[in-house]
DNA sequence: GCCGTTTTCGGCCCGACTGTTTTCAGTCG
């Protein structure tokens, strides 16, 4: 039983609640517990036998019983009573966006609604504009909603699945009749969403290797299966393709297993060799970076010895977007400092949110310039690390930002961002975001397009100006390392990189743990073929600071 | 359901948008 069990069985117990209509704090409180136990840095196990639940904030006398219930009989009676109460597919209900727990609640109670295709059913018969509150325009608003979600597919955030991926490799490492494991497929290119989990294994036992495959604790029904491969659905609702093959056979399988297809057609005929990077040679080429090979151009820039050099995690020397208590962040200045240098980070800047975000707790030009003294107060404590003033300030409706000039000509660092009228047509949008980038003392531009993996689409914009803007004012895109957001993507950071903008890889972190999600980021930037030189955060301090201190060109 | 140098009750981040409203409920960030 895992910190992340347990925040699993208490968020559902929030959903089921919220569905059920009760008291909204009663909701936020299992929602604040469940987040408490997810960013805990110990055991919750190890608290519960210490007695310690309650030291936790957020978890008290009722909370913390139904968790010592979980640890020790594996479930929580509540929690059972409640799903007992409302069928898994209603709540599935409210991942349609636009549909909330509500909603949700009335399809059921009035019409049995109780999964996507029921929905789906009512709908087109008309069943849902005679509800007390709806008409047609709502109900084609779903069935729109509906399509655009189905449409999305069965595709998730690789964020989502690359670390569950990985310690699948690592345990079937162990194994041993195992020799070699890896992650291959999307997730080994790292693209930003995946569908599936692609895995192949070097073994002289592939007997006893799929027998060991198909008994994995997370294995669950075997889809189809040869004697050299399984495909089976695992408990974590993606479906895994395993491939065995001979030791001599692992480098080119694992090839081809990565893909993409149009990278393997141009390769033409692949030979067996002992390494992925022998293969290449025997075909005339250097190694080309899984992250590289869709088929986009790759193996041309390898003949010609073009190849990007490709930036690394390593090569990262700080991060410049992070939130602490001040807005909606949940670690103090000093954590965030602390977790920032054990990180190895030469700088961090502090960016909370301004004061129009007034959900996040947004900064007042007052708060702003105290948090600024407290930083100039825990500099003082350093010698290897800087802490950097900085702001996400908002861009307001028609462009402007939520602080005046002279607030954020004092800052070291200045994000803008766009947390609000997501709906503007693509000229509008287009039109604020570029007022923004004009602004003189904007240096980056925060997750630009305001996607959300799976969730929202970005919005309209026309981004081959708000390129050509950045390019012309020296103004930085973000790459946002946030595993739910991974924006700006991949197309466009590369279109970026071409016309000479500057990236910035952030993490985003509302916290000390999230401080480790560069690496999210980095997989987004190689994909974008984006060099050290290209990455703004790649900047030792001085120079970094150079950069930011650099007059903007103005149009 | 949690919390408390305003402490055992009464608060708990809130404002905008949308579609259906004639005064509001639901959703979202």
């Amino acid at each position: 039983m895992t910190n992340r069990d347990v925040a699993q069985a208490l968020y559902e117990i929030a959903d089921l609640l919220e569905l059920k209509g009760e008291d909204p704090f009663k909701i936020r409180a299992y929602r604040k517990a469940a987040e408490a136990v997810e960013l805990l840095l110990e055991e919750i196990a190890d608290l519960a036998a210490k007695n310690r639940l309650q030291a936790i904030s957020g978890i008290g006398k009722a909370i913390g019983a139904k968790i010592q219930e979980l640890l020790a009989t594996g479930q929580i009676e509540y929690l059972e009573d409640l799903r007992r109460a409302i069928p898994p597919g209603v709540r599935a209900l409210t991942r349609v966006p636009g549909l909330g727990a509500r909603t949700a609640e009335l399809l059921y109670t009035r019409l049995g609604i109780d999964s996507l295709d029921r929905l789906e059913l009512a709908a087109r018969q008309g069943l849902l504009r005679d509800l007390p509150g709806w008409g047609a325009r709502k109900e084609a608003a779903i069935l729109d909603a509906l399509a655009k979600f189905r449409e999305r597919g069965e595709r998730v955030p690789l964020g989502a699945v690359r670390p569950v991926a990985g310690a699948l490799a690592e345990y079937l490492l162990r194994h041993p009749a195992v020799r070699q494991a890896e992650v291959a497929g999307s997730i080994r290119r790292r693209r930003d969403t995946v569908e599936d989990i692609d895995l192949v294994v070097a073994t002289d036992d592939s007997a006893t290797v799929l027998a060991y495959v198909a008994d994995l604790p997370i294995a669950g029904e075997i889809i189809g299966q040869a004697p050299d491969r399984i495909a089976m659905t695992t408990t974590l609702g993606r479906r895994m393709d395993v491939i065995v093959v001979p030791p001599a056979a692992f480098a080119r399988t694992l090839l081809l297993m990565t893909g993409a297809d149009a990278h393997i057609r141009e390769l033409g005929d692949i030979p067996d060799a002992p390494t992925e990077a022998a293969i290449y040679q025997r075909l005339g080429l250097p190694f080309i970076e899984p992250e590289l090979r869709e088929g986009l151009g790759e193996i041309q820039a390898a003949l010609a010895g073009r190849l990007p050099r490709l930036v690394t995690v390593q090569a990262l020397k700080g991060d410049l977007h992070t939130h602490t208590r001040a807005s909606d962040g949940t670690a103090t200045l000093q954590e965030m400092a602390e977790a920032a240098r054990s990180l190895g980070h030469q700088y961090l800047a502090i960016c909370d949110h301004s004061r129009s975000l007034s959900i996040a707790g947004g900064l007042t030009p007052e708060r702003l310039a105290l948090q600024g003294n407290e930083i100039r107060r825990l500099n003082q404590t350093f010698s290897d690390f800087r802490l950097l003033r900085g702001t996400e300030v908002d861009i307001l409706r028609d462009g402007s930002l939520d602080f005046p000039d002279d607030v954020l000509a004092d800052l070291d660092v200045v994000v803008a961002s766009i947390h609000s009228h997501m709906h503007l047509d693509s000229h509008t949008q287009t039109e604020r975001l570029l007022r923004a980038i004009h602004n003189p003392h904007v240096d980056i531009i925060g997750h630009p397009t305001g996607r959300i993996l799976g969730r929202r689409d970005p919005y309209p914009l026309d981004i081959d100006r708000i390129i050509a803007a950045c390019a012309e004012t020296g103004t930085a895109l973000e790459i946002s390392a946030s595993p739910a957001r991974l924006d700006l993507s991949e197309l466009h950071a590369r279109l970026a990189r071409q016309r000479g903008v500057k990236l910035v890889i952030n993490t985003d972190a509302h916290s000390t743990l999230e401080l480790q999600g560069l690496e999210h980021g980095v997989g987004q930037a190689r994909r974008a073929w984006l060099e050290v030189g290209d990455v703004i955060n790649a900047l030792p301090l001085p120079n970094l600071l150079a950069w930011l201190n650099k007059e903007k060109r103005s149009p």
